[in-house]
DNA sequence: ACCATGAACTTTATCCATAAAAAACAACTT
DNA sequence: AAGTTGTTTTTTATGGATAAAGTTCATGGT
């Protein structure tokens, strides 16, 4: 059965904009919360047909008004608010990162549909779509191979951003004065900035500026295929330093410094000077990836 | 139900075999066969079986001999050696490429799974294999969004396919001179100037030597992400070409000629030369494929 | 005429079932 | 012992069913 997940999901919503008070007095229409909430009506109604039966809002003659405040216990717990395959992809992710998971191993869907307790289907289509990652390998009546998070792959995949980056980044330099990105390359700057002075508390925040940034650069210029390429690096990164973060507040300071210099080259549209700066960051970005993959290579899995 | 595509095309690859005189008296083992054949045993059996059962072949005490003739009526059809997930594929591309799909479209699962007469299943699975090719889109919980196929599409395709091809023919041009590629290019060299002698006749055989051409120059220096993007470009061109022949003659007889530039270039180990060289073959490829978006475009598709 | 709600209908996400194909195991032969 | 064939088990490819979510149609109020 489909998971009502969504539903779920919108109910937490709600329920925590009655809490912090975005919600009061008579409530808007079905659909003005539809588009606020970006779910179709019937998920709004279906929300708003449990708020009522619990009491956490009152109707009375088609108007519905707060009721009584929202409790912990109101909420559906988190798991049960992302989709089968966003689980998958979750536990997927983990198996091969975390696992003794060796290049080379044959992937079974069967087997993982079990182990993670979905149908077949659903671990298929994840590894379709996961296979363009290039760590995958699918072979025809027969199953998966799986090629490791190797060495080799982060080369690879570094050889390409460079070439994207490089040519993204000039890109940008050349724009006209007038172009709205230069503020918004200014306003990064500035958050860049702020950041690092609040390094020891907010390191953690690295990772999205990380990605607005080099999001905004290709912004200038767009072409669908860099633009997914920069999403397998996105996946790639959010999951391996989810379970890797040896070093993390080092590691991001560093790479803030070297986006500010990044920075300054573009605005200084000086073609030298921005490749030094685009290599240089690229260049440590890739020596950090390969460290920590000889680290996690032999790491002690089974803690 | 699965369908039996495999035993029915290995069934008609023995047929053939026999037909050809290429198995003769006494048949090869079971496993010989497998390899041969690049199936599973157990699907050699299924074919042996029929066989046998049709008197095709004689089975005594254990030895296996050819029988009767093979008639044209033995093979099975060709479409149902194909499994239902290329023929998903034939008719997307044919939807996509002849029908007036508009850009914007959206793609209802349910609809082409009617349409072409699968399960839903079948249909996800192809367009989320479908959606790395830049075209579609997926919308959670509602459907896939169809981008078309554009002139930004094409210019985006290409302009990634400069930026990868200019790195591989550079490497390709450092390769030490006893690397065992210079060998197979010198083969391709002849090979192009054999089909210019008979382009009246063989033109149609370009396309595979175009793909044999630009695979070679990758081989120098793998990257898996670049072969990943020059299977989207021959899947596009496959696809394409097959649907609009306008021309084909003359285009393929001016890529041949390009191509031996190029491949004169390579031979030279000058790199301004190849620049200029792979340069030139790529625009006017991007130039024949956007002339031929726009044939397409006015085409009447009702026809 | 527009906007709200209610109800009916359509499509997606997900599980389950099963024949075909592959893989593993077993028994035999030289 | 290595290679054959026969048999059983496992896995993939494909169809089908259904609750949840999305979309369209209908009705009623301003």
């Amino acid at each position: 059965m489909r998971t009502d997940t969504v539903y779920k999901k919108a109910f937490n919503r709600v329920a925590s904009m009655l809490r912090d008070g975005q919600l009061t007095g008579e409530l808007p229409s079905e659909n003005e919360l539809r588009r606020k909430m970006g779910v179709s009506r019937t998920t709004v109604r279906k929300v708003l047909g449990e708020l009522v039966h619990r009491e956490l809002i009152a109707e009375r003659s088609g108007v519905r008004t707060t009721g009584r405040a929202v409790e912990d216990s109101d909420y559906y717990p988190d798991a049960e608010t992302t989709s089968r395959a966003k689980h998958v992809e979750q536990q997927f992710m983990e198996w091969m990162l975390r696992g003794d998971t060796r290049p080379g191993t044959s992937i079974n869907e069967l087997e993982l549909a079990r182990q993670f307790g979905v149908a077949t289907n659903g671990i298929r289509e994840f590894l379709i779509r996961f296979s363009r990652f290039g760590l995958l390998e699918k072979r025809p009546n027969t199953g998966w191979l799986f090629k490791g998070f190797t060495e080799d792959f982060a080369l690879e995949l570094f050889e390409i951003r460079v070439m994207f980056e490089l040519r993204s980044a000039h890109l940008f330099s050349r724009q006209p004065d007038m172009s709205p990105l230069w503020e918004k390359l200014a306003a990064l700057k500035v958050a860049h900035t702020e950041l690092l002075k609040q390094i020891e508390s907010r390191f953690h925040d690295f990772s999205s500026l990380d990605n607005r940034f080099h999001r905004l650069i290709n912004e200038a210029s767009p072409n669908r295929f860099i633009d997914d390429f920069y999403d397998i690096i996105s996946f790639v990164f959010h999951y391996h330093y989810q379970w890797n973060k040896h070093d993390e507040k080092q590691r991001n300071q560093a790479a803030i410094l070297e986006h500010l210099a990044y920075i300054d080259a573009l605005e200084s549209r000086d073609s030298e000077r921005l490749e030094r700066a685009c290599r240089a960051h690229l260049a440590s970005a890739r020596e950090t990836l390969m460290r920590s993959l000889i680290v996690f290579d032999g790491m002690d899995t089974n803690a």
